[in-house]
RNA sequence: GCCGCCUUAGCUCAGUCGGCAGAGCGAUUCACUCGUAAUGAAUAGGUCGGCAGUUCGAUUCUGCCAGGCGGCACCA
């Protein structure tokens, strides 16, 4: 018999690949198929060194913690978890002690046996872990559903067990239920891998079912990658918004106003007005009328919408208003209640009613930026980018079925064009369709079908990236997402068009046909943004705060060398001033090196040096963000070159 | 909302095995007037998140609450 392991001698590969299905190097190779090596450095390979790696975890755990019942422990993207239950609860000082054990199991060169198994003989074996016994009973096309990250445990094929085997005694000295594949052997994880954290994680991802402790880690093929990853997340946390907020004083939560809402400082709101002038300009020039609505609404409007009774928990509680009670307590006048709105399309759709309105109108096109009010749960809440109060760049189109494949066209290329003036570059695109196995959705089925298939041309039309996602849409109608990649490669879900045949309905909207019909309109939601506050926290991150100069709460800062020079500065300032431009002079009592220094943390793009040697010449110095210097410009050009950064949107 | 952790000066963080707290940065003042990432010195600044409890005594121990962080769940 032939195996894997005699195909494949190079040591950095793991596992093969047949008919695609991977499977383990100690398996047989069937006569006539021709296998593909697997490498450690792959995508499935590090999936197999991780999943492997969550393995020696779990058996660390036990190790220390008998009493600990196993979970589940999937590979996932840069790592692993595994879920215990255990009356004790870990904590981060628990991992120098897990790691020490894995690190023994992984120096001990187990190897990773697979077993095939009959389900008694797997209840049987695992008859002390009730959470695997659950998993075997859901074996079969329901393991998928089981829960995320099930199917490593429990596939559509046969019951696995693998066991590991001291290579000295021969012993099983654990083992585990598991479809693999896996590394050969644990030494393969070398020291590569790092406990991460610990989080509460709920079984199967009900919440009405036991909440285990996850413990999370990540795994790679060396230690040199390993670091590389560490480093990468402390890239990122220096570019968290929620520090760079605090930092470049742009924004704050003070816990007096509450949670999730944010109060805009001058330097926040200089960068977010900017953003939110430009798309109105943008937005004006592609047909859109801005409208505007009250913050708070009586209920009505959210019963006729429906969302008073799909998302109430998601509401703020009512405002009762105008009750009137007798010295007994009992109503004597009814009162009417006010909720804060948590969506802005019924207060636009009232805009449209309330006149008729006729085919030659259309389409219509809406446009607000308008705050609205969520109850998010309190462990939701995360910085800008979830929050209870926020601003919308919504628009809603009211459009003719004819009007659909062109209107969302023009929507598609005008969100691209907007967010590229942001400085965005890599976008994907994602249409969500209905699930035809849900009976719920609304809608004539002809409709949906016109208008998914007009979306999609649309996306294909669009050149960009672009996947089908089957049963994602609401139950309303179909839409397109559009998601981007920052600049440290991580990707963001932001505009959203949606095309909705349910409210619609439930408002009764009409227009009038050439042929003197009522017809019914077809409804687009969109937004560019999405949430103005959660884009400007994006736009933070991917800048790391060094906004382009257009955006740049201070453009530019006067830096005299000494004193005496503040003054020719200040004409400069008051000429820059003239042409639009956010300056300001430092006139503080520092040294001109601790004033760069402080402008450049601070992220202004353009610093203004002038000392004697300038004032002579006429002319001033620049010093950019990154150490970059340019001396000696007359100010004349100084003054151009400052005003066409602005205008051509550049980084400097 | 659930699980775990955290909350000390404006910011970042030490610290007190229970005896009323400290640094750096920042702020203010003074001296210095300087050519491309931190001049020096002095001063001010804290009911140690809030409320209870235990204790002779609580910032420290316990409970509850609030806020934050990491996940889970949720996300129109």
């Amino acid at each position: 018999m032939t195996t894997g392991f005699d195909l494949f001698t190079d040591r950095a590969v793991v596992a093969m690949r047949i008919d695609g299905k991977l499977l383990d190097l100690a398996r047989e190779v069937p006569e006539g198929t021709t296998p593909e090596p697997v490498t450690i450095d792959s995508d499935d390979g590090l999936s197999i060194l991780r999943h492997s790696a969550a393995h020696v975890l779990a058996q660390a755990v036990q190790k220390t913690n008998p009493d600990a019942r196993l979970g589940i422990g999937p590979p996932i993207q840069d790592g692993f978890y595994y879920d215990f239950d255990l009356e004790e609860k870990f904590s981060p000082e628990d991992f120098k002690g897990l790691q020490q054990e894995m690190q023994r199991i992984i120096k001990s060169g187990q190897r990773f046996v697979r077993r095939v198994v009959t389900e008694e003989q797997a209840r049987e074996e695992l008859a002390d872990e009730p959470y695997k016994l659950e998993l075997i009973g859901l074996k079969g096309p329901n393991a998928e559903k089981a829960a995320e990250g099930a199917s490593v445990e429990v596939g559509a094929g046969e019951l696995t067990i693998y066991d590991n085997v001291d290579p000295k005694s021969g012993d099983t000295v654990w083992k585990d239920l598991c479809q693999g594949p896996h590394l050969p052997n644990t030494r393969m994880i070398a020291n590569g891998f790092s406990l991460m954290r610990v989080a509460g994680a709920y079984w199967r991802g009900k919440t009405d079912r036991p909440q285990l402790q996850r413990i999370y880690g990540t795994a790679w093929p060396t230690k040199d990658e390993l670091r590389a990853y560490i480093t990468r997340l402390e890239e990122a946390a220096k570019r968290d918004h929620r520090k760079l907020g605090r930092e470049l004083d742009l924004f704050s939560f003070p816990e007096e106003v509450g949670s999730g809402l944010s109060l805009w400082h001058p330097k926040g709101a200089v960068t977010r007005g900017e953003m939110e002038q430009h798309a109105r300009k943008r937005h004006i020039e592609r047909g859109y009328t801005y409208v505007y609505t009250p913050h708070i609404t009586k209920s009505d409007l959210f019963e006729t919408s429906g969302h008073l009774q799909t998302y109430g928990e998601g509401i703020w509680p009512p405002i009762l208003m105008d009750e009137e009670r007798d010295d007994e307590g009992n109503i004597t006048k009814r009162g009417a209640e006010y909720y804060l709105k948590p969506m802005n399309c019924p207060m636009h759709i009232l805009i449209y009613k309330d006149r008729a309105r006729s085919y030659r109108e259309l389409p219509l096109r809406f446009a607000e930026n308008g705050t609205v009010y969520r109850n998010e749960f309190s462990g939701a809440l995360h910085g800008l980018t979830r929050v209870r109060g926020f601003t919308q760049d919504d628009a809603h189109l009211f459009v003719r079925p004819d009007q659909i494949e062109e209107e969302v066209t023009n929507v598609l290329g005008f969100v691209i064009d907007l967010l590229k003036d942001f400085g965005l570059t890599e976008f994907r695109l994602e249409l969500s369709k209905r699930d035809d196995e849900k009976e719920k959705w609304i809608g004539d089925e002809g409709v949906w079908t016109t208008a998914t298939d007009a979306l999609r041309r649309v996306a294909q039309s669009s050149g960009l990236e672009f996947v089908e996602e089957e049963g994602e849409a609401a139950f309303y109608g179909p839409k397109i997402d559009l998601k981007i990649t920052d600049a440290i490669g991580r990707s963001w879900q932001l505009s959203t068009v949606q095309l909705d045949f349910n409210l619609p309905e439930r408002f009764g909207l009409e227009y009038t046909a050439a042929d003197g019909s009522k017809q019914r309109p077809i409804m687009i939601h969109r937004a560019l943004f999405g949430s103005i506050e959660r884009f400007f926290a994006i736009l933070l991150e991917h800048y790391a705060g060094a906004f382009p100069v257009w955006l740049a709460p201070v453009q530019a800062v006067g830096i005299p060398v000494a004193q005496d020079f503040a003054g020719y500065l200040e004409d400069v300032a008051a000429k820059l001033r003239m042409r639009g431009v956010r300056i300001e002079v430092d006139h503080s009592d520092e040294r001109m090196q601790k004033k760069i220094r402080n402008h450049t943390m601070q992220k202004v793009p353009f610093q203004i040096i002038a000392g004697a040697t300038d004032v002579e010449a006429g002319s001033v110095s620049f010093r950019y963000r990154d150490g970059r210097q340019d001396n000696g410009i007359p100010v004349d050009e100084a003054i151009e070159r400052i005003v066409e950064a602005i205008e051509t949107k550049a980084h400097v």
